[in-house]
DNA sequence: CGGCACCGATGCCCCTCGGGTATCGACGGC
DNA sequence: GCCGTCGATACCCGAGGGGCATCGGTGCCG
């Protein structure tokens, strides 16, 4: 390469995950040692990186590394951009997997939450003539929309306001109210209903806390809670009380109790899926939940 | 490569973007022209990517080209993220590009929709203290979606339910009724509203023909058109009308009419931006927006 | 029915470029 | 002030990507 004249030419991803590699670390020796590769290497194609974008990525001393604003840019884009095609690699492999038997789709959601209407869609679904086979796929909270992202999973029922939607196309399905649910024997238990402010304010039943976006759970006085069922377990023992869906009242047994909440924000289920990917059956099952 | 044993490998943009040229070309001989390569090398590029994946991504005879379920998977896929990598690097380039002075973002919209809605927000954006420079793109109809994934426009205004928003971010901004423009003189300028029906079945005035979200005009008796300004133009000449939000009477002179149709759907302009990329500048700019 | 033209696959060669090792130069801490 | 740490540079090597020539299969046409 004596003259600089290959401009034109896009990003390989293996530069990429170089770059978010030291993007990540901060440090050129760790990422390499992640990469499994050698320092001297990384330096040269984060360089060659730089030059190709015509842009500095890194500010470096021989004591720290720090992102630019460019670099943040391209952190975050390139992020996305390799989780594409980490996802198209999947999605094909998965279909030509399957490609033996007929259409496949898997669709992923909380474990626990909108029984019911899963139940009906499956059914519904199933009863279409020539309807791809719905493998059905159970997550922990907050984690549905990373598996979307990355190709496991081709379609969602989410919950509004409590999932993050960004970069999804969604459908609305159904809206519900939500209750609280308690202990049974709870003194809140005889009342015909509550409001929100009571809810959250229980004493020595703090709200239990879910993971965010970023699977990290946040501070407080309340249990982490995973999923469902380990929710209404912790709920029957006493240590805990949620503000959940109205159809959750299908899953309580004897220990629960639940009250309408009448204030509380109204809970959308939708049915979710990656833009770009909606293929002819989660198409078909996009319209069969909307019709419901 | 004796063993074949390099599996666990991501896929190179450069072998993603040898396959899109061969499924879209269905011939090996014209996609390597294409890609400026000889047949042999591009050949054996996809040869070994459909190892790497375990997945037959094209049917091939010695005559005949064809793709299989997979690479049909993998077109449609692999195109979104290979358009997700050079948006990221458009915009990598973009940001380092500015950052001798502040923060910049590209605002993309229709030439000449919105034009009061856009002063209000380019006005109320540039009060705010630190905001970016707002540069603003004007194109043609059903462009802003392209311009927005391929990373060359940050943030967009749209019209439901006109504009394809899948696959990005959205807030609505403002609602309106439509209005069917007419030149001026005409019999209907003379009532105070009309029904949708009426005004789609204007004898000796066909509706125009926009173009589609693939760029391509549909069939039909009207004239193709590509802006705000030509339509006027072609309404001002007697040879089409059109139902259009509310805002665009600003626009109008002397020689268009506007009448109220009185249950065509309402329009709703949003401000959209593709997910992953809300960088601060564009998360302040959908804030000043939705407080209009 | 045989020759031909077309097309994708294969064999072979070259040389680029990505990666490894050794080392340098800058900087901070003890 | 010396040493340890970290990124950049110098130099070398080999895998692999690309070009050319050619093969093998197939539909078409005379």
């Amino acid at each position: 390469m004596p003259g600089g004249a290959d401009y034109r030419r896009v990003m390989e991803t293996r530069e990429l995950r170089y770059f978010i590699a030291v993007a990540e670390e901060l440090h050129f020796g760790r990422a390499a040692r992640r990469l499994g590769m050698a320092q001297p290497p990384l330096s040269r194609a984060i360089g060659r990186l730089e030059r190709r974008l015509g842009a500095t990525l890194l500010q470096r001393t021989s004591r720290s590394v720090a992102l630019t604003e460019a670099g943040a840019v391209l952190l975050r884009e390139g992020r996305a951009a390799l989780e594409a095609i980490e996802a198209a690699e999947r999605r094909t492999r998965r279909v030509a997997l399957a490609a033996t038997g007929h259409a496949r789709v898997v669709l992923v959601t909380k474990a626990g939450a909108s029984s019911e209407l899963l139940a009906e869609l499956l059914d519904a679904h199933a009863a279409e003539p020539g309807a791809a086979t719905v493998d059905v796929l159970l997550c922990g909270i907050g984690e549905q929309g990373r598996l979307l992202r990355d190709g496991r999973a081709d379609v969602a029922l989410l919950h509004r306001p409590y999932d993050v939607m960004a970069g999804l196309d969604t459908e609305d399905l159904r809206t519900e109210g939500q209750v609280l649910v308690l202990p049974a024997g709870h003194p809140l238990t005889s009342r015909p209903h509550v409001r929100l402010a009571e809810a959250t304010e229980l004493p020595g039943l703090p709200g239990p806390r879910w993971p965010g976006p970023d699977g990290r759970y946040p501070d407080g006085p309340g249990p982490e809670v995973h999923d469902q069922a380990q929710l209404f377990q912790l709920i029957a023992l006493g240590r805990t009380s949620a503000v959940l869906p109205d159809s959750c009242r299908s899953q309580l047994h004897g220990d629960l109790a639940a009250v309408p909440v009448l204030d509380a924000p109204a809970v959308t289920t939708v049915i979710a899926w990656p833009p770009h990917s909606r293929s002819a059956a989660v198409a078909g099952l996009v319209r069969t939940a909307t019709r419901l």
